[in-house]
RNA sequence: GGGCGAGUGGCGGAAUUGGUAUACGCGGCAGACUUAAAAUCUGCUUCCUUUACCGGAUUAUGGGUUCGAGUCCCAUCUCGCCCACCA
């Protein structure tokens, strides 16, 4: 007698499936196709981890059922393996990236292989791959070519002991996390996507997409388009002007005085001689301030500098102050204060003693009990406007004061420029070069690909500058005859991401980085599934695509059509896994202690919805190793009974595990399956119960259901059901009495749309009778299509 | 502070359009097999009352709409995530 042996079962097949290749997408084909792709993963050390299990299982149970369903499905799998962990690792050990990206892609893709899944692996890519970041470098210089890449300088954390730019985070106290030496923000030129460009279509098209409502929301938020106006105020006894940005131009009058950014360059400019040297000591002290320290005291803090501002409205002179409050990316950094309709300005006004003057009145009735009204309603203190309704108003004034050429409609997005440049070595070169007078110039196409130089040393100098710039050879470059230097930084991670999914239908072109027609055929991805990268990559890849997409290089507009965003698989505490904490599940442990694959992939399937974190759980995969063991047991160790019994159940079952797979209820999938499988193990089960069990099971568990296909000489396509059984001869009615379950009838299946039947058998029932006898029947519901009657009585 | 989402047994969760609440799994209990244990198989398992039947209660809390509410509406509480001085 042998037993359910799963690893056994699942070396066989890999074995297979490596031979002959099933999983190859066909580029020329009439079936309907379908792009699915995970969110390429970066190869850690560490090597697979839960999640990904989870992730690449979901793509994979989707990949597999489309493909049993005869459609030409292209499930590609690559690696995102540009980044820091590589770097570091390089600087503390001498070992090159390139060296541990590739032990690292080696060791998942083994693991992968373990899990079965079904990846035509003739497309796999790699960012890091001279071959890849050719075309990383070709799409830079379209959007250079076009204006959307640029530099301009920006403030960044600076540390003038390590001479390197500092993330945020980086920043502790005021102070370099390393050498704690004391931060500057520092003036630097950098380089910038202009994501801003497509603001307006990202944020409408958003609608369109079938993504998590949660993802729409936050890219919603995130680009933060305001509608206002921007205003120009003359600066008493100077020539200088300053404009600012309000969503709320019907406040004009009440607006009493003026607040710059502590960064802005017009300070300078105004500053009287008595407030010179307390503005430039708030200045430099704000701007040294950190994001974090921010947060932390939200107490407003400001000085005066001075100078005076004439309200174009009233001609009332008001004061221009300077606070950290206002910021200097946002708008133009520099604002009106209307104490008495915003809460930051009325804070400020009260703490500094500042006028205060209302120009809405609360309608009559309003339960808002603020002191600071922000609601719409009667326009007050504003001359020729009063009595009118503020929401009017804010149209009125602007006409007005575009009539006087001081003021026109303004939109404001939250949402940056992309800055994509980074002082690391470990990235895609920027191709562009510098010429004497330090003007840039793309690197000409047939150069491509600027190389990464190897070099023995990673670690950033003295220069301020990537390690790059310590290979003299690299530096070098002769464009047209001219001599130049390169440009050292290296693009954000998210700039090799931004193109994958397009170069998945054209690995290997050499010629261009992906062929139009077969971009088209595939693209857009049709699930693209992940569980990160909410904002950031996703909203990269649809600006990306909105850019080709005009440069006449892709066919549509948006990436992905839909969206599925999977939950993180935490430890059995509930906790995340981490290393430190010691919590950590590695999936190739659970496989190899005797589950296999099959369980695994199944039980992460199975442990809820998909898009939900779940805990670990170390028992229940046991139920689903008993669930994979009793499919086995029916196949291979017990009698096939001879008689079909189950004929209702089962094309129950393929509905139920069809329709669930197509909305991702893979959990509830699984528990159909084993419905299926408790009642075939009560009634025994024929070779037609078996091979429909086996196909069904085939997207969660290939190894198993290939095996037990194979025993079948079955085909994998997948099932049909039939309508006509998925009724059995009686049906279950339920009667109720004044909404509460009092009995069940079993009805033939033709008396069920017969409503008068239905309500003379409810009535005629025993049990229901103890509840009606003695009453009035007001009325009686009878709703045939959820074998269901309700009795209402007095 | 703002935005979004969620609260169902001992636990993970199911209920697809307002129509049988608690599917499936874990855990627990009992039984079969076994010298024994594991494995496997069978049955029971929301709570209260009951040997059992019957009955009653129950989807965070309170109210509402409806013949009928986990599902819709209002209020309250709790938790989670995101954003956070964005003018």
């Amino acid at each position: 007698m042998s037993h359910y042996d799963p690893l056994k079962i699942e070396e066989k097949w890999q074995k297979r499936w490596e031979e002959e290749q099933p999983f190859a997408a066909k580029d020329n084909d009439n079936r309907p196709k379908m792009f699915l792709a995970e969110m390429f993963p970066y190869p850690s050390g560490a090597g697979l981890h839960v999640g990904h299990v989870r992730n690449f299982s979901i793509v994979d149970c989707l990949a597999r059922f489309y493909a049993q369903n005869e459609v030409n499905v292209l499930r590609p799998f690559g690696y995102d393996t540009f980044g820091l962990p590589a770097e570091n690792y390089a600087i503390k050990t001498g070992i090159a990236p390139q060296e541990v990206t590739k032990t690292n892609i080696d060791n998942f893709r083994k693991q992968a292989w373990r899990l079965g899944y079904a990846i035509d692996w003739s497309r796999e890519i790699n960012t890091s791959d001279p071959e890849y970041y050719k075309w990383t470098q070709w799409c830079f210089l379209q959007l250079f070519k076009k204006g959307l890449a640029y530099q301009a300088e920006s403030y960044q954390w600076w540390c003038p002991v390590d001479k390197t730019v500092l993330a945020n985070e980086q920043v502790e106290n005021g102070c370099c996390w390393r050498c704690g030496h004391e931060v500057e923000k520092k003036k630097m030129k950098q380089w910038f996507f202009k994501i801003t460009a497509y603001a307006d279509e990202l944020l409408e098209e958003i609608d369109s997409l079938d993504w998590p409502e949660k993802i729409k929301t936050m890219q919603k938020n995130w680009i933060g388009r305001s509608e206002g106006a921007e205003i120009v105020f003359e600066i008493d006894g100077h020539k200088e002007k300053l404009t600012v940005f309000t969503t709320r131009p019907d406040t004009l009058f009440g607006a009493t005085f003026m607040v710059l950014a502590p960064e802005s360059e017009i300070i300078k400019k105004i500053v009287s001689k008595d407030a010179k040297e307390a503005v430039e000591a708030y200045c430099k002290a704000a701007i040294k301030k950190s994001e974090i320290e921010r947060q932390e005291n939200k107490e407003k803090t400001g000085v005066f500098t001075g100078a005076y501002a004439i309200n174009p409205a009233n001609g009332a002179k008001i004061p221009i102050w300077v606070a950290d409050y206002v910021l200097s990316g946002y708008g133009t950094g520099a604002i009106m204060a209307v104490p008495a309709h915003d809460d930051r300005d009325h804070e400020f006004a009260e703490k500094f003693d500042l006028p205060i003057i209302k120009v809405i009145e609360k309608p009559l009735g309003s339960t808002d009990d603020s002191e600071c009204y922000h609601g719409e309603g009667e326009i007050v203190n504003s001359e020729q406007f009063n009595g009118q309704d503020s929401a009017d108003v804010r149209e009125a004034m602007v006409a007005w004061l575009e009539e006087r050429g001081i003021g026109h409609k303004k939109v404001t997005y939250r949402m940056r420029d992309w800055l994509i440049s980074r002082q690391r070595y470990w990235g895609c070169p920027i191709p562009i070069a510098y010429d004497k007078n330090g003007k840039a110039h793309a690197i000409p196409e047939d150069q491509l690909p600027v190389m990464l130089p190897k070099i023995d040393d990673y670690k950033p100098d003295e220069s301020g500058r990537s390690a790059l710039a310590k290979s003299e050879e690299f530096m070098k470059v002769t464009i047209d005859g001219e001599e130049m230097t390169r440009e050292t930084d290296t693009l954000d991670g998210y700039a090799c991401s931004s193109w994958y999914l397009w170069r998945y239908t054209d690995p290997h072109n050499k010629k261009a980085a992906w062929d139009k027609k077969k971009v088209n055929y595939w693209a857009p991805t049709d699930i693209y599934c992940g569980g990160d990268h909410a904002v950031a990559h996703l909203l990269y890849v649809r600006f990306w695509c909105k850019f080709f997409a005009d440069e006449g290089y892709l066919d549509f507009r948006e990436p992905i059509k839909k969206l599925l965003y999977n939950g993180y698989i935490n430890a059995p505490d509930g906790k995340k896994m981490s290393k430190s904490k010691g919590n950590v599940i590695d999936p190739l442990d659970v496989i190899n202690q005797g589950y296999g694959a099959d369980t695994l992939r199944t039980y992460e399937l199975f442990i809820g919805p998909y898009n939900m974190d779940a805990a670990w759980s170390t028992e229940a995969i046991g139920g689903v190793y008993r669930f994979l063991n009793r499919c086995w047991t029916l196949c291979f160790d017990k009698k096939h009974a001879t008689k079909d019994v189950n004929i209702v159940i089962r094309n129950k079952t393929i509905k139920k595990v069809t329709d669930d797979i197509r909305r991702a209820n893979f959990n509830t999938a699984v528990a159909a399956l084993m419905e299926y499988v408790n009642e075939l193990y009560k009634t025994g089960a024929c070779d037609e119960d078996l091979a429909i069990l086996a196909k069904l099971l085939k997207p969660f568990a290939p190894h198993l259901a290939s095996e037990m296909l194979e025993s079948l000489k079955s085909d994998d396509v997948w099932p049909q059901y039939e309508a006509k059984y998925l009724k059995a001869d009686t049906v279950e009615v339920v009667v109720q009495v004044n909404g509460k379950l009092r009995a069940r009838l079993a009805v033939p299946v033709e008396d069920v749309e017969d409503n008068a039947k239905l309500e003379e058998l409810a009535k005629a029932d025993e049990k229901v009778k103890t509840f009606t006898d003695g009453k009035q029947i007001i009325k009686t519901i009878v709703v045939a299509k959820s074998h269901l009657v309700n009795i209402v009585v007095k």
